[in-house]
RNA sequence: GGUCUGGUAGUUCAGUUGGUUAGAAUAUCGCCCUGUCACGGCGAGGGUCGCGGGUUCGAGUCCCGUCCAGACCGCCA
């Protein structure tokens, strides 16, 4: 028998009681005279000690032990006569009988603690020590429980797990694949799926009605601290419903996982923007609206007073940073020089503080006198004591510079708090987005999503225009997830494939099992996806999902620990018919 | 594909204008210590300054190249 009780459980109720305990060999700390030994398991930590006066024999065998030694130990559980407060089992320490090393261990090359001293890479290299330390542990705890009320609550509401395969087509729609040789099929290849999202299209026509699926998807494209080449989405779908019923769905879900997992009860009804609304008010498609600073149009009051960056811009922004017309010259240069960087890339920033005097003052007031000024201010809305900040450019780039902008400013001024939780659905998506590269229109979200059908005859005058039937949800700046009402009518997916730029002949070959299927009675359908990586590391309150994930990739796709990916012998590439260019 | 930052002891970092024997903390080891829980005290060992080349009387420090890591842009239906 290796335990009795586990490190975590013990309490003063056990005192005069005989356990087995076994863990991990956290801390000793060596008094001369008696030593302590902090021994760790998934539960806890229970304190061992050793008394040279009562048993001389094990206080010297105690002492010899090394960091993260594999014990077993056995003795009476006794009341501390120094109590820990600090932690739960901190009324007890076991007065240790007899150990058992059940394996010893070399020292670990960074210590496994809460506030370890290693750093990202011998942590990456030796995950399986990382993954000791409480905190990565309770990040996979929180993990496993989102998961688990995720199919409590799918199940409670009817929806079905399947299964969908892994090795799939490569297609030429969206992100790259990974891909799979076949032995068997030479020359062919398997691609990995970027999301089951056919397969769940085919079980609505195949009356399943109401499917969800935690599942692995692969994307081979570059990573960042939120993205892996594989992740995991909670992939759902639904027929005979509209993107009401989805949302209400959906609602409900992201609401009982933060009330059961971090009892968090959030809005009763999510907020809800448009696209477009959003890229006005917020240069992004996921808007964190935990705060406003919403951009304000200053192009009314700044055009026409000689001043031509403003004059030639096709858009001028402002936020209103309140409070903050105290910033010092240094503070200014430096959000300028923040701006400026070639990730953001904006020329310049223009400010005008607004002073508790009632004056102004800009970076510009050469070219506006103070009446000027004073408009500003009243188009922002700006009392004094704020400061106001401004760029301008064409309307896509100062958007996007603006609301770089905007977050960094919510950051500077502590408007971020990662235990605030705002969702948002974005609603009313465009259908396609226009690619310089390529020449044609792509799915902005795929090539399955329906058309809004009030929007239907726009498709031939003016493809770009078109409204989807698509929605995101949105929490802290963050897309949790997404998804859209499908196609469910051959002519009209037919008519996508040609708005895409396929010929009849190529869409039959990608996708003409899809097709086939929806000339057999196919219903109304739509889902949505939310990635559960994503999920979770807000629900955690982080930016990265890389702790959240047991075995996490690096920012070139690499596992250090196992050291993949890596090269093929001959004899594999030649069963597999493949030879390096 | 690109931009930025970094690589020095097991680990996390400091290292001035290019100049003596490359430091600190922590970890490890040894000795001391009977109520610690970030135990404490004394001591010791521990370095391919990522790698290759160059400049120089002399390079951790300057230059070029390269590899690796992190963040970001492009990319991610």
């Amino acid at each position: 028998m290796y335990r009795s009780h586990t490190c975590g459980e013990l309490r003063p109720s056990h005192i005069g009681q005989t356990v087995i305990l076994s863990g991990w060999l956290q801390k000793s700390r060596d008094l001369g005279g008696m030593t302590f030994i902090d021994l760790r398991d998934r539960y806890g930590i229970t304190q061992l000690a050793f008394n040279m006066d009562e048993n001389a024999e094990i206080c010297e065998q105690a002492r010899k032990l090394g960091r993260e030694f594999v014990l077993k130990i056995e003795g009476e559980v006794i009341e501390r006569s120094s109590k820990n407060k600090n932690i739960p089992t901190g009324e007890i320490e076991i007065k240790v009988a007899k150990i058992t090393v059940l394996n010893d261990s070399k020292t670990p090359p960074f210590t496994i603690e809460d506030e370890t001293d290693g750093g990202e890479e011998i942590r990456a290299q030796y995950r399986y020590l990382d993954l000791r330390r409480t905190t990565i542990r309770e990040k996979l705890l929180l993990r496993n429980k989102v998961a688990l009320e995720t199919r409590k609550y799918l199940d409670s509401q009817e929806f079905i797990d399947v299964e969908t395969p892994v090795l799939i087509k490569s297609t030429p729609e969206g992100a790259r694949d990974f891909v799979v040789p076949s032995r068997m099929n030479e020359g062919q290849f398997y691609a990995l799926p970027q999301s089951p999202q056919t397969f769940k299209q085919l079980l609505m026509v195949s009356g399943f009605d109401r499917y969800y699926q935690i599942v692995k998807c692969f994307r081979d494209e570059d990573l960042r601290a939120d993205r892996q080449p594989e992740f995991t989405q909670i992939d759902c779908e639904m027929a005979f419903v509209e993107q009401e019923d989805i949302l209400n769905t959906f609602e409900g879900m992201i609401q009982h996982l933060f009330r059961e997992v971090r009892g968090v009860e959030l809005d009763a009804k999510f907020p809800r923007m448009t696209y477009a609304e959003a890229m006005e008010k917020y240069g992004s498609d996921k808007p964190d609206i935990r705060f406003t600073l919403e951009f304000i149009n200053m192009n009314e009051v700044t055009k026409g007073k000689n001043f031509g960056i403003f004059d030639d811009a096709e858009l001028v922004l402002a936020i209103n940073a309140h409070d903050c017309a105290g910033y010092t010259r240094k503070q200014l240069d430096k959000l300028t020089d923040w701006v400026r960087r070639p990730q953001i890339g904006a020329k310049g920033l223009i400010y005008l503080k607004c002073n508790e005097d009632g004056t102004f003052k800009s970076s510009v007031d050469k070219f506006y006198s103070q009446e000027d000024l004073a408009e500003w201010a009243k188009t922002a809305n700006a009392k004094a004591g704020d400061l106001l900040l401004l760029l301008s450019g064409g309307t896509d780039k100062v958007r996007k510079q603006m609301n770089e902008l905007r977050l960094h400013m919510g950051d500077e001024l502590g408007l971020r708090n990662p235990n605030v939780f705002k969702p948002l659905w974005v609603i009313d998506f465009p259908l396609l987005e226009w690619d310089e590269e390529s020449g044609r229109y792509h799915a902005m979200h795929h090539p399955f999503t329906s058309p809004k059908p009030e929007d239907m005859d726009l498709i031939d005058t003016d493809p770009g225009k078109v409204r989807a039937n698509a929605y995101d949800l949105a929490m802290n700046g963050v897309e949790l997830g997404g998804g859209s009402i499908r196609i469910h009518d051959r002519d009209i997916q037919s008519r996508m494939f040609d708005l895409l730029g396929f010929s009849k002949e190529e869409a039959e070959a990608q996708f003409g099992f899809l097709m086939s299927a929806f000339e057999y009675g196919a219903p109304p359908h739509g889902g949505l996806a939310f990635g559960l990586d994503r999920l979770v590391a807000t629900m955690g309150g982080s930016d990265s999902i890389r702790d959240y994930i047991a075995f996490p990739k690096n920012n070139s796709g690499r596992d250090v620990m196992i050291d993949a990916p890596s090269p093929l012998n001959n004899e594999q590439m030649n069963e597999l018919g493949l030879r390096l260019k």
